[in-house]
DNA sequence: TTTTGTAGTGCAAACGTTTGCACTAAACTA
DNA sequence: TAGTTTAGTGCAAACGTTTGCACTACAAAA
């Protein structure tokens, strides 16, 4: 591979007028500068950046770790980051946890061993303390999901808002007993999705069945599991929230598995809209839609942004809300009672 | 941050020993290694990746330049990466070309900047001259798409047989008009799974009608469009295949926008299965399904094989094809003649 | 006792880039 | 003319890790 070296051998210069040249220092002579940059574009120049870290402390990689890439919700998020990242000649490393604190932990510590600008993380519930010890002296940001071990700034969701919507949308048609599929109290998502979900109920004065409520870890499994006892309770619900976008894909795994009469006997939503779920069913899956393009691409901003001023450094971490709406399709009915008992 | 020679300075000993200690080196006495693993993790020492990088020629990243994430097909791709590369210690860069070739090559650039021990590359049909300049000295792989002006290994589909058994799969049912959203000659990808098409209805002797035929770009702008004009032809399809990942996302998304009518008169077949597929429009959609997961593990692992066996770099670049297979579901059904000419 | 072997450790160089400082020569200023 | 500035360039050190070579003890062999 050619060097700097190797290009002022053949000028006749010494390496750090070439790397000045190519720098576009303004102790260059223009002609100078413009040899060395045709020469370096002859000879196939291209800078090393390891080289570069070494001497700046920090490489120009932007770490992203969360939970999964194959659901949509996620894979939004790496879209964002690498437009972001190329367009500040940033680098985007992905890695994925699996919801797994063993997995999450080695991979912090390959981001730490990177030297990256910045990172990004979705964490899981219970970071280890390897986890929460490496990232803590490391410019870094959590994203959805917040971990108060983690002393960072946070971009996520009102939550509460999303679901109370979700939940008053329901309620509106004459839903009463309305399941929820929703991430583990661990979760700082999951408990706010809860809780916009119960005071959406409260303040109709609707009663609360605690078997409607299924609480787990934020899994396609789990919701899958979960979405499934929810049909078969005694008394079923007429609708079903998934409150998580993995969440979502398990109770849409679950309801293709049931029959064409069971499908039509549950109003569904979804959490984190995608251009899937306008196709679902035919007549579509009704979601809460996020601005998470808008949300990857502000953090992924501010990690460079912190990565390159030195001062804003010390600042206090902040948290960042955004708004949702819901979307309306199909998949939501008004409720009818079919028990007969009232006319 | 802590380094090797603060862990020497603390334990009064040379870095050298430090190192060796850290990597087990048998050359150090028992104590000698437990004494500075241990003050390794108390002063919580991550090694430097830039550092390594610099002595050893060649960083521990695998780039992955895909055109897309969002579509799940690519989202598959990049699971399996992050995958293999954690279970080897390697780590993964993602870079998202977004099918464009300017862009793809500044991100080439950079994955050489930063000496990747491998590069998987899903390449634009018209690389520039830089980027196969770039990349024609370093450990690449081509997946899914090949370029013939890369002298690299090949992992694919073997796309004729693909297409040939969806296009048999509607003769059966007696469908004639059969149309075909595909991508441009300049992809091989493309131009397979269009003669896969082709024989198909050669073998069978149904006459080939050019309008059927819609091939360009492999972007879901393109093929909405497409599947749109399809369905405006005076003398329109009976059926519709899209012959790829992205292509089907925009024939999706085409025909969500359709009447009721109009949906139930096209039988669809998509590229390449994934889970949303299996909830579409209720009955699901019939689709191509592909080893993707086993095709980019086996890739990756490959790509780390050569980074590390330094003889095998030699040796010729290979082309290894994967079989498909087609899962029906809902979206195709027997071919009706409503005109009324025949029984 | 001398020689040979070996276990354990240290020294120093190298990887490629950047940058503070020093230097030269030419152009000004007084 | 002598002194001062300025433009342009070079020297050398530093970043953190690894590794070939050299070295010191001490043990085993002759």
């Amino acid at each position: 591979m050619i060097t700097v070296k190797d290009i002022a051998n053949k000028l006749g210069v010494s390496p750090s007028t070439v790397t000045r040249a190519l720098a576009n220092s303004s102790r260059i002579s223009p002609k100078t500068k413009q040899l060395v940059h045709r020469t370096a574009a002859e000879m196939g120049y291209v800078p090393n950046a390891a080289a570069k870290t070494m001497r700046g402390k920090e490489s120009s990689l932007i770490g992203l770790l969360i939970p999964d890439i194959e659901n949509n919700f996620y894979a939004q998020i790496a879209k964002a980051f690498s437009e972001v990242c190329n367009s500040h000649d940033f680098q985007l490393t992905l890695a994925v946890s699996d919801d797994n604190p063993a997995i999450e932990e080695r991979h912090i510590r390959q981001l730490v061993a990177a030297r990256c600008a910045g990172i990004a993380i979705v964490p899981t519930a219970t970071l280890t303390q390897h986890s929460v010890a490496l990232l803590s002296s490391r410019n870094t940001a959590q994203l959805i999901r917040r971990n108060s071990a983690l002393n960072t700034d946070w971009y996520g969701i009102d939550d509460v808002a999303a679901l109370r919507s979700a939940t008053n949308c329901l309620l509106d048609l004459n839903h009463q007993r309305i399941g929820l599929v929703c991430g583990e109290p661990a979760l700082n998502s999951g408990s706010a999705r809860y809780q916009g979900y119960l005071s959406a109920l409260q303040e109709r004065n609707v009663p609360i069945d605690p078997a409607l409520i299924m609480r787990g870890p934020p899994r396609t499994h789990f919701a899958q599991a979960a979405t499934n006892r929810l049909r078969m309770l005694s008394h079923p619900p007429s609708a079903i929230i998934a409150a998580g976008a993995g969440l979502s894909e398990g109770m849409l795994n679950a309801v293709a598995t049931w029959s064409k009469d069971d499908q039509n006997a549950f109003s569904l939503i979804g959490y984190s809209d995608s251009s899937a779920f306008s196709w679902w069913g035919g007549s579509g899956l009704t979601a809460i839609a996020l601005p998470i393009h808008q949300i990857a691409a502000d953090l992924c901003n501010k990690l460079i942004q912190l990565a390159q001023d030195k001062e804003s450094k010390f600042a206090q971490p902040e948290d960042t809300l955004y708004g949702s709406h819901l979307i309306l399709r199909g998949s939501v009915r008004p409720y009818k009672d079919i028990s007969g008992s009232v006319p």
